[in-house]
DNA sequence: AATAATATATGTTTAAATCCTATAGGGGAT
DNA sequence: ATCCCCTATAGGATTTAAACATATATTATT
């Protein structure tokens, strides 16, 4: 049983559910490699692998804003184009500095995962694996 | 800049702090291996790695009086030995699907941090890597 | 004219983490 | 004996984040 409301009605088994968290060093690794735009983002961050399903516009767009707020991001509207205009986003120098220091705790997360992982297997083993 | 109290005034960078997710995951596992109680398990949950300190003790007792609600966990008290009371859990059948139905999840996780650890490591080589 | 896709944005609700404090048993030191 | 530390469990209060829902505007397609 997971914490969206779905889960809990459908009683599906989906620990972790669709949770978003990693979304902002996402945002400013994709940002990093190249400037972008909100919408253009949603599909970006999730080639990274970490979401299930789509992920959800409003967070992205409240990370982006609360991003420039902060200095760690900044924009410019782009009205070039067809379509509604869009709002470019680039990493500044704080950024930069920002994205860096999530790499530990990344690494962090990485090895505790490649650690729960294994004693998974070696246990699921030991009780006469499936 | 990270959510903690601590790092907001100290100004200290460490994206992510001191997040405990995983936690559900790791005590079902290390329940798993062998029965134990809460105090013992502040320290086991540690050994995965993905803390940076200490386990805070009521988000451990929380999860697992919850996970004791939900019929994943059983307890009962342990008089014997010196000190307090420790309240013994061991996993329970559906303690065990939960845990395994975390899997996929924590696997989605370990490829998402694996490809954004890739991709930082090659955009910072690009950039010059220092 | 209606619909779908692109694009940005905010409001509300629910869940989780963080921080703080309380309680209690037993051991060792002063 | 009393004070302090370690073991052990527990719950309150606050803050943050995620999840869900909805609103708006522009252009393209049918």
């Amino acid at each position: 049983m997971c914490r969206t409301k779905d889960c809990q009605d459908g009683g599906c088994q989906c620990p972790g559910g669709k949770t978003e968290r990693f979304i902002q060093p996402c945002l400013l690794l994709a940002l990093q490699k190249q400037p972008s735009h909100g919408y253009d983002l949603l599909e970006k961050i999730m080639e990274f692998g970490f979401l299930d399903g789509p992920a959800d516009p409003g967070m992205v767009y409240r990370h982006l804003r609360k991003l420039e707020q902060e200095g760690f991001v900044s924009s410019s509207w782009d009205t070039s184009g067809t379509g509604p205009a869009r709002r470019n986003y680039r990493l500044t120098k704080e950024g930069g500095e920002l994205l860096r220091s999530w790499v530990p705790f990344m690494e962090r997360n990485l090895r505790g995962l490649e650690n729960f992982l294994a004693l998974f297997r070696q246990t699921a083993a030991k009780k006469g694996g499936r």
